[in-house]
RNA sequence: CGCGGGGUAGAGCAGUAGCAGCUCGCCAGGCCCAUAACCUGGAGGUCGUGGGUGCGAAUCCCACCUCCGCAA
């Protein structure tokens, strides 16, 4: 390659960040714009903050774009046009791209998306794949097309799963080095003509929507496999709770599962261990929240709050 | 002006006008083959900050700082 590679990136949660940092690092590629989601409030006070995507692109002086929506945009479209893509990389956007810009980059449009596709195309394949407590999952690299994580794969890097991930350690995972560069490799031998892609099989694809917060109240009558995958797939958001004297206790990853019965929802504090019981064996919960209270570990809550023999509804 | 709950010993909490407490931890000693067990004693607090009311304020009033739950 004599030139380097005109990338448009396209991003924006943390997740997305490590991918852009390995693409502004290799001199293979220069990054031509950064298109991210406009900035959003956030938090209680609802105060404006950009997305993680586009403060890393400030660092690094990249020309960045935040249009509020990508469809008949011809303003947005036209800058694009001038910067003339070779490649569109897309990793976490969070908006469908129509094919009016897929049209535009000149080697092709390259997703990445942290499950094996054709399984989990959607929102949330991470958490889906914890809350199904799969036994693996995986990175896909793909070509995008107008249809949902339906193009063509390019690369599939499987990830084994052993029941103790919740979505935030997931997340890092599949943004880790050996997940940047696994796309960069990619990108490099679909450019040098050595990938064939090949498409998906419909027939097996599965779908997971947006995780609704709802999801995550805890039904201490379901056994403790799945109340466990709850807690860890709705960390660090929305938090898997529950109810405590009317109040909402939050419950945090990691949790253990223990034998013995007890009725569900039942709490019981041995020694220091805050244990409740499922539907067929307990849990024992190593931190929680109660709403207006800081995060506590289960021995202090213990402590100060005499609750064994009381129910968590 | 979105709604709401907190800030008291190192930790977690109780105390809502009248001597600042509980559990754990910590220090010293005792018991014991021994211990995270048990017994005895001890240290450790400007009760978030500033002002106000009262004979008297952790407690009531006002302002501010700060943490958090909901909502978005």
């Amino acid at each position: 390659m004599d030139k380097p590679v005109k990338i448009v990136f396209m991003g924006t949660p943390e997740f997305a960040v490590p991918y852009l940092r390995s693409l502004t690092a290799d001199k293979y590629f220069e990054v031509k714009a950064v298109i991210t989601q406009p900035d959003k409030p956030a938090g209680r006070k609802q105060i404006i903050t950009p997305p993680p995507v586009k403060i890393v692109a400030q660092e690094n002086n990249l020309l960045i774009l935040q249009p509020e929506k990508l469809k008949d945009n011809e303003e947005f479209l036209l800058k694009l046009k001038e910067i003339k893509p070779d490649l569109l990389v897309v990793v976490a956007y969070g908006q469908i791209i129509p094919r009016s810009i897929l049209a535009l980059a000149k080697l092709g449009n390259i997703n990445v998306h942290p499950s094996l596709l054709p399984k989990y195309r959607g929102a949330s394949p991470i958490q889906n794949a914890i809350l199904n407590n799969e036994k693996s999952t995986g990175l896909t690299i793909m070509l995008m097309d107008e249809k949902m994580d339906h193009g063509p794969i390019l690369a599939q890097q499987e990830i084994a799963l052993n029941g103790t991930e919740n979505n935030e350690s997931l997340h890092q995972k599949m943004s880790d080095k050996k997940s940047t560069d696994f796309l960069i490799e990619t990108i490099k031998k679909f450019i040098a003509g050595e990938i064939k892609p090949q498409p998906q099989d419909d027939d097996k694809a599965t779908y997971c929507k947006l995780i609704k917060k709802e999801e995550a109240k805890i039904d201490w009558q379901k056994p403790v496999e799945i109340i466990s995958a709850q807690i860890r797939a709705f960390y660090p958001w929305p938090v898997a709770w529950t109810t405590l004297n009317s109040k909402r206790a939050k419950i945090f990853p990691p949790v253990k599962i223990t034998g013995g019965t007890d009725e569900p929802g039942k709490i019981s504090a041995q020694d220091d261990k805050l244990i409740v019981a499922g539907q067929d064996k307990m849990l024992e919960i190593l931190e929680l929240q109660i709403e207006g209270k800081n995060k506590v570990k289960a021995k202090d809550f213990i402590l100060g709050n005499h609750i064994s023999g009381q129910y968590f509804k």
